[in-house]
RNA sequence: GGCGCUGUAGCUCAAUUGGAUAGAGCACCUGACUACGGAUCAGGAGGUUUAAGGUUCGACUCCUUACAGCGUCACCA
């Protein structure tokens, strides 16, 4: 009996080997393209967009200065550093390639170009062989007015294609820890992100519901409950079943301990035992064939299995029974983070998948069999060694069921892509699913993308289930947000709320510090989670972001409906003002960069920056009592449209924002 | 050992994918606001980007070699 019981991964399934674009192709090529495209015609409608009306005119000069033949993708446009004059920077190194002037000549040569024929460039400098233009304060004005009452500003039209997503996926022999918090809101985000970019989502997950974790709640339950439940208990129902889970492997510690001193232990040792190695050392080491060979607990958890797997109708109601408490717990966590799924995988009903792919592939010569009967794929060629997918008496592994569940999946949604989000000690594994899918010539394998996420440490060290240290997510949630009273307790500004009203809003503050703080992280980089400095609401925080949001409300409501025909009076932009409507204007491009980058962070960090801006300029500039009526109708739509755009960048991160705070 | 990831201010993270003087936040100093819209704002200090070579107009970014930390290399999931 090939049985293991090591439990190393307390949640499915991370990246890394070649670059991720080499991974799907055909997507990422046609992808920016689309929303290029998208971002022209759909977002901005009245006027172009100022990077092509740019690029356009720096091509059109080239071929009119120096008779070259250039494409956009030929030469870097990026945006001005603040340090500089200017919106837009060409840099014109490349053309020194085949013009044979100074890179400072060329420089000034096309800025006059472009200032003359350019109608949107108003000036230029130039500084070594940087071409800073400066866009006309009338571009900004223009763009503002078509954005600012438009709270989808960012989003792209539906474009008809469909992407799954799938996260989480957590085992149901224990409760949720930071890790799955890291997995769900990276999840969550990307698969928002995805539909901002004009995807349909689908959101799923696979849940680990069968094999020997369960068994051993489901034994210590039945050994020593006596007959509780976590309503008679009044614990949350998948700590309850993680408590026996944890009782379990307390009793077989015990039973273990005294076994080491038996005659037949302490024989075993003598015999077995490397040199130097102490007793202690020596039996860490023999756990689970122990666990296999002589112990009773162990004995009678594979029988459980065993009748689980032979369908014994007792044991299913107790397994029934015991994963429904954890999913009604796992249920109110989802809650409290605001995630949903579409579907539901369940490894009991999708263990058994793939073996009849894995016969057709025999036949077309993807897998070659050994004479003991087990299959392979060799991927050597591809750098990954050889695999094994059947093993020979003819039962699946891990990959099997996951190349069946894709195949699955493909079948029930036609998805032409599909997102794993999944812990990077994971990564080997999924570069040789994908691999094999490929080979295997299935049509959406280009489109599989392995999201892979780096672990979350704690200050103290490593978070390790086995040394108790293991932050579990309902404390954590729970944690972040009574600091969040303090906090407004303090304060008091609430004060005139319903007791319940005040609970609702200190929910989203608190919710909004853990979600930001992780998700602000790039998903690949291993990250060290720090509960005092998350809940500290200064700084890069999502309170910090929300409160310019509740700024805005509250100075919107101060203002009523007023007349804002006066904004197109107003000419001569701030330097604070044209910043802020040119970080707006990067909104769309953000979003398209996170969806291709499969990366939340962006989307973070862009939100924190504007909301900075709009600090700066909240405590610089008034507002309601602007110098003159076409002021302080600008103002407001300014103040509408970084309002809408900061609601969508939070949206986008799964935060919610309170009215007030 | 093979393959892979990571290494940036005291700490937590950025850097427009090869662009200008490597930027933010926290903590630490200094200052603004009788609180109006106060979970706000401004300034200072803090760096040989782990090290050494290489590629070029230009390197945190690409290549090579070290060093350090981690992951993975199961007929487990």
């Amino acid at each position: 009996m090939a049985l293991v019981f090591q439990e190393r991964y307390s949640c499915r399934r991370r990246f890394h080997g070649p670059k991720p674009r080499t991974f799907e192709p055909p997507n990422l090529r046609t992808f920016p393209f689309f929303l290029t495209f998208a971002i022209q015609f759909f977002n901005i409608p009245g006027q172009m967009n100022i990077v092509s009306i740019i690029q356009q005119g720096v091509v059109q000069g080239a071929a009119h200065l120096y008779q070259l033949e250039i494409s956009a993708e030929d030469f870097p446009l990026s945006t001005t550093r603040k340090e500089f004059e200017g919106d837009y920077t060409l840099v014109v190194f490349p053309f020194t390639k085949h013009v044979k002037k100074s890179p400072e000549a060329i420089a000034q040569e096309l800025g006059a170009y472009l200032v003359e024929q350019v109608a949107s460039i108003k000036a230029f400098n130039v500084i070594k062989g940087f071409l800073n233009l400066v866009v006309d304060d009338a571009y900004w004005q223009a763009f503002l007015q078509d954005i600012y009452h438009n709270p989808q500003y960012g989003t792209q039209a539906p474009n008809g294609r469909k992407v799954m997503v799938e996260y989480c996926s957590p085992n149901t022999n224990k409760p949720l820890h930071l890790g799955h918090i890291r997995n769900i809101l990276l999840g969550w985000s990307v698969s928002k992100i995805y539909e901002a970019a004009g995807y349909d989502v689908v959101r799923v997950q696979i849940i680990n519901d069968r094999g020997i974790a369960i068994c051993k709640s489901m034994l210590a339950w039945q050994k020593f409950g006596e007959g509780a439940t976590p309503e008679s208990s009044g614990i949350k129902s998948d700590h309850f079943v993680g408590d026996y889970y944890v009782l379990f492997e307390k009793k077989f510690q015990e039973e273990y301990k005294t076994w080491q001193q038996s005659p037949e232990a302490v024989a075993l040792f003598e015999e077995k035992k490397k040199a130097e190695q102490s007793a202690e050392e020596y039996f860490k080491a023999y756990k689970d064939q122990y666990f296999n060979l002589y112990s009773t607990l162990g004995k009678q958890a594979r029988e459980l299995l065993l009748a689980w797997e032979a369908n014994d109708p007792a044991t299913i109601e107790l397994w029934k029974k015991m994963n429904g408490w954890v999913y009604a717990g796992f249920d109110s966590t989802f809650d409290k983070l605001g995630v949903r799924f579409d579907k539901l995988y369940y490894e009991s009903n999708t263990y058994l998948l793939g073996r009849e792919t894995v016969d057709q592939g025999l036949n077309s010569g993807v897998f070659y069999r050994l004479e003991d009967g087990s299959v392979w794929i060799d991927l050597e060629d591809a750098k990954l060694d050889k695999k094994l997918v059947l093993r020979k008496d003819g039962t699946s592994v891990y990959i099997t069921q996951d190349i069946g569940t894709a195949q699955v999946r493909y079948q029930d949604f036609g998805a032409e892509k599909m997102i794993y989000v999944v812990a990077d000690e994971q990564n080997y594994h999924f570069q040789v699913l994908f691999e094999i899918m490929k080979r295997l010539g299935e049509p959406y394998a280009g489109g599989l993308y392995h999201l892979s996420y780096g672990m979350v440490d704690l200050p103290s060290g490593k978070m390790k289930s086995r040394e108790g240290t293991v932050v579990d997510a309902d404390d954590l949630i729970d944690e972040v947000v009574n600091e969040a009273w303090e906090n407004s307790k303090e304060r008091g500004t609430l004060a005139d709320l319903s007791p319940e009203a005040q609970q609702e809003v200190i929910r989203k503050i608190g919710v909004a510090a853990l979600k930001f703080f992780i998700v602000k992280v790039h998903p690949k980089k291993r990250m060290i989670f720090d509960p005092k400095e998350s809940v500290d609401l200064q700084g890069q925080t999502g309170p910090y972001v929300q409160n310019a949001i509740v700024r805005c409300n509250s100075m919107l409501n101060k203002a009523g409906n007023p007349d804002l025909s006066a904004a197109s009076d107003y000419h001569t932009l701030e330097t604070a003002e044209k910043d802020i409507i040119a970080q707006l204007y990067q909104f769309p491009e953000i979003i398209k960069q996170a969806a291709e980058g499969y990366d939340p962070s962006m989307v973070a960090m862009y939100s924190y920056e504007l909301a900075k801006a709009f600090h700066r300029f909240w405590h610089d500039y008034r507002i309601l009592q602007a110098e003159t009526e076409a002021a302080k109708a600008f103002r407001i739509q300014l103040s509408m449209a970084v309002r809408n755009v900061l609601r969508m960048g939070l949206d986008l991160l799964g935060i919610e924002t309170p009215e007030r705070m």
